[in-house]
DNA sequence: GCCGTTTTCGGCCCGACTGTTTTCAGTCG
């Protein structure tokens, strides 16, 4: 039971309490709670079985809410939710994901009409049977059936890179508009997170009416969802919904910070404001009771102002960052220019697209420092993966790189592998092979749907070949495809830290591994972070880009980062880490 | 249900757009 899953429990209590019309700031309250365990770095399951007593310092957790983690964690669910699910239908919970569609009408339309699937609501939408009720007419009704029409073909969010695209496009025709003076991207794309589940623009321009004519239509436009003078909504054809504001100057700071959110940033920060005599909307900054507007030139003054220093969008997900920022202790986040060299990479010797020689002119024009050679292991036979033969005799050419003196590269080249961590924890490869490299990646290809112990079992024994330098990719995930391996991470930090292994954060845009979250629990153990692009072709490279983003959602700094380290740095670090336990050499 | 430089009780962020409404509720971000 990760945290993610015990979060969503509290998330459907809150839906389920809504559609039921309780009190809304109970509704509040486990959303609130549902926020806080999604966000918090402690595995809860750990705590609720080993430390279940101590009380758990988690913002908007009290004895209630402690009490019900350590029922789900132990027994998997918890009464509150059985008991709500009793009264209600699950099949409504997928009535909110209906854009239009919110808890007072589902409570409505089951309690009027009996209904509590979506097939249900389609049919009875289509028969007209919906606009009988109070407040629904015939364009809610039609409005009800294109939603559930996109919820069958949208799969909702989208990777971030995904999102660039459209933005790319977006802004290109945006900006031709004359009226139109600024044009900034807000929320969660702003945010860098892994997914984007909608684009919020904001624009500064002086007419509405052909800013909005030029957004709502926009080559890429499907439909038209809300058309105003500040604010219109379209959905593309790719089905990724896109919002549009227009704001006054004196109004974009404000308003950027508005949109960019998160909304439980923006929730706290509103209040810290009110505390100080302040009320903070989209519009700007105004001093309470007369409601006196505080010219702000920028996010700055508007953090400033409520005491605090300006706070990375990254880190704007109420996880710690405004109380940093009020005792002027944010962390000075890593940058994409602070890293030194790339330690997952994949040649033709495997299921590369490149030769080394390619791969290395790429890492020069990165202006890298270092360039890890790490093709797959022989048991990955699908990717032509290297057994102790060939991998000896990529090391020979590697050092015959190295040594040339008329090579047309710069880079350092570093003899690595990525070996597969077998189904008992064994490495592919013979461990005194892969001791004479200089950085070798155990990562697990196979058998992914283990059981949590016996997974966990398996990388720990992995990382405890004195060997092993860095583990890749290390919870398995694909966004939008692929869950996490169910792991305990207390014990994979536990081991890490104990054998010396750094964790990576694979960059690629799909995988994203380490998680933010996870990052920040690397952090606050001590365990290294390796930022990699684990590039396949030449145009992977810039994914480390993405890797980047994700170390800043999770607090990294650059010495948190083991590819920030010069090489020397580098290598002192990677012959420190394996100081091989007697019995296990 | 949580929480406390106003509080252990009484608060709990704020505004735009839509649709079905003659003044507002619901939804959304």
């Amino acid at each position: 039971m990760n945290n993610s899953r015990i979060a969503s429990i509290f998330s459907q209590i809150a839906d389920l309490l809504e559609i039921q019309d309780e009190n809304p700031f109970r509704i509040r309250s486990y959303r609130r709670a549902a926020q806080a365990i999604e966000s918090c770095a402690e595995d809860l399951a750990s705590w609720a079985l080993h430390r279940g007593d101590q009380p758990l310092h988690l913002p908007g957790i009290g004895s209630g809410m402690s009490q019900k983690i350590r029922e789900i964690a132990t027994e998997g669910r918890c009464r509150e939710h059985q008991d709500l699910l009793g009264r209600l239908p699950s099949g409504l919970l997928d009535f909110l994901r209906v854009p239009g569609l919110g808890p007072r009408k589902t409570g409505l339309i089951y309690r009027e009409l009996g209904i509590s699937t979506l097939a249900q609501l389609e049919r009875a939408a289509r028969e007209g049977k919906l606009q009988a009720l109070p407040g629904m007419g015939a364009k809610s009704e039609s409005k009800i059936l294109r939603g559930i029409e996109d919820l069958k073909k949208v799969a909702g969010r989208v990777l971030w890179i995904e999102a660039e695209q459209e933005i790319q496009e977006i802004r290109t025709r945006m900006t031709a508009c004359p009226e139109i003076q600024t044009l900034e991207v807000a929320g969660s794309f702003r945010r860098r997170r892994d997914t984007v589940g909608d684009i919020d623009i904001l624009a500064i321009g002086s007419i509405a009416e052909p800013v909005m004519e030029t957004f709502c239509s926009l080559p890429a436009v499907k439909e038209v969802l809300a058309r105003g003078t500040t604010r219109s909504s379209i959905r593309l054809e790719s089905g990724l919904q896109v919002d549009l504001r227009l704001v006054p100057p004196e109004s974009f700071p404000a308003a950027l910070q508005y949109f960019t959110g998160s909304q439980a940033h923006n929730v706290a920060l509103r209040e810290r404001a009110k505390r100080s005599g302040y009320k903070i909307n989209e519009y700007g900054l105004f001093r309470e009771p007369e409601d006196a507007p505080c010219p702000i030139a920028g996010e700055e003054d508007l953090y400033r102002i409520c005491g605090m220093d300006w706070i990375p969008p990254e880190l704007r997900e109420n996880r710690g960052e405004l109380e940093a920022s009020a005792a002027g202790r944010l962390p000075k986040l890593v940058e994409w220019q602070d890293i030194r060299g790339d330690l997952h990479n994949h040649t033709r010797d495997s299921d590369g697209a490149c030769t080394m020689e390619e791969l290395a002119l790429w890492a020069d024009c990165r202006g890298y420092e270092y360039l890890a050679i790490t093709d797959h292991s022989k048991s990955l036979t699908v990717a032509h993966g290297l057994d102790e033969r060939r991998l000896l005799r990529q090391m020979e050419e590697i050092d015959r790189w190295n040594a040339r003196a008329d090579k047309p590269f710069r880079v350092r080249l570093l003899k690595g592998c990525e070996v597969d961590i077998k189904a008992d924890g064994s490495l592919d490869l013979d461990p005194e092979v892969l001791s004479r490299l200089d950085l070798v990646i155990a990562s697990v290809h196979s058998h992914m749907s283990m059981p949590r112990d016996e997974m966990t079992e398996r990388i720990v024994r992995a990382m405890s070949y004195g060997c092993v330098h860095l583990l890749a990719h290390p919870t398995g995930r694909i966004l939008l495809q692929r869950e996490p391996f169910d792991l305990d991470m207390e014990k994979i930090f536990g081991a890490a830290l104990r054998w010396g292994v750094a964790l990576e954060l694979n960059a690629f845009p799909a995988r994203l591994d380490l998680d933010d979250i996870h990052c920040r629990m690397a952090k606050e153990k001590g365990v290294k972070v390796a930022i990699n692009s684990d590039t396949h072709a030449a145009e992977h490279f810039h994914f480390l880009r993405y890797g980047v983003f994700q170390a800043r959602r999770g607090w990294l700094e650059k010495g948190d980062v083991l590819n920030t380290q010069s090489l020397d740095e580098l290598r002192a670090t990677l012959r420190q880490g394996k100081r091989i336990p007697a019995g296990l050499a």
